[in-house]
DNA sequence: TAAATATAGTTGCATATACATCTATTAAAG
DNA sequence: CTTTAATAGATGTATATGCAACTATATTTA
């Protein structure tokens, strides 16, 4: 087996040259926001408050970098967080007005963005590229969670 | 378009992944080294004796992140680095002994996971997701290129 | 050849990342 | 009920990341 023809390499390398897209056109745009803070903002606009956990889980961080990162949408007023009254443990995030205007605003230069990529492949091309993505995911977190039961 | 079904949020998710899996590995078979440094290292392996600035571009790193994270190597001394003789500016990296041990060591353990994940795709599979990885990496720098440009 | 320009590598800064460990609280076991 | 185990979130620590700006050399231009 040759790593350099391997498809991880290559996977690993176009995710990195998207998340620098990103973060290029949300600056571009001047919408004060880094692709991190976009993507936990998103996820929380769908999922309104949500705990911590959850949020964490969805954006697929670890719980220490939800936690920290949080505080600097807390900071720039685009989320607050209320505690449960139903488990004192619990701390549920809410995206406040400034935040869902900042969202309207940012939503559609990322989706043109996507869709000037995504129009380079066909539907079926999309398709069976989604799958063997899924495939490959599932495959790596059977693995590691073998592995971490041993 | 839906963000949620697109394939770019997808793709992120299965490389942050495959990061993890790495590290993991490494970890577990008692490799002291970090994904970047295994990246770096296999990187030099094959690139001998070049200038920093190549070796950042052939990992897809900014030359900053390779500054920092080689001087790492360098005190683990699997790396040395010498003043070019022809271009007082450049720094060669040359791999030690030690590195190359290291990586003899290394190599087999990342190569069976990557056969591993790879064996759930048929030939054909992995060609056309290779392809399309391909065309939205190149779409992504050609439109990013365009940005900077304009 | 002198001045302007470009390049290699470094450093300051802000952000991102996860593991181990901690505290507070809740749920489960006895 | 009380002790034990599990969970939510926060903090310490180490590593990773890229941009802007810097220093030192090299190249190009006038």
């Amino acid at each position: 087996m040759n790593l350099e023809n391997s498809i991880l390499p290559s996977l690993g390398r176009t995710a990195k040259v998207l998340d620098l897209m990103i973060e290029d056109k949300l600056d571009k745009e001047g919408i004060p926001l880094s692709k991190l803070q976009f993507v936990f903002l998103k996820v929380i606009s769908v999922n309104n408050e949500q705990p911590q956990s959850n949020l964490a889980e969805l954006t697929g961080r670890d719980k220490t970098t939800f936690t920290r990162n949080i505080k600097t949408l807390e900071r720039k007023e685009l989320v607050v967080r209320k505690s449960s009254s139903t488990d004192k443990r619990v701390k549920l995030v809410c995206i406040t007005p400034k935040g869902r205007d900042l969202m309207d605003r940012a939503m559609p230069f990322i989706c043109d963005m996507v869709d000037d990529v995504e129009s380079e492949l066909s539907e079926e091309e999309r398709t069976i590229f989604l799958g063997t993505l899924n495939k490959i995911r599932n495959k790596l977190i059977e693995i590691r969670t073998k592995n971490n039961i041993e």
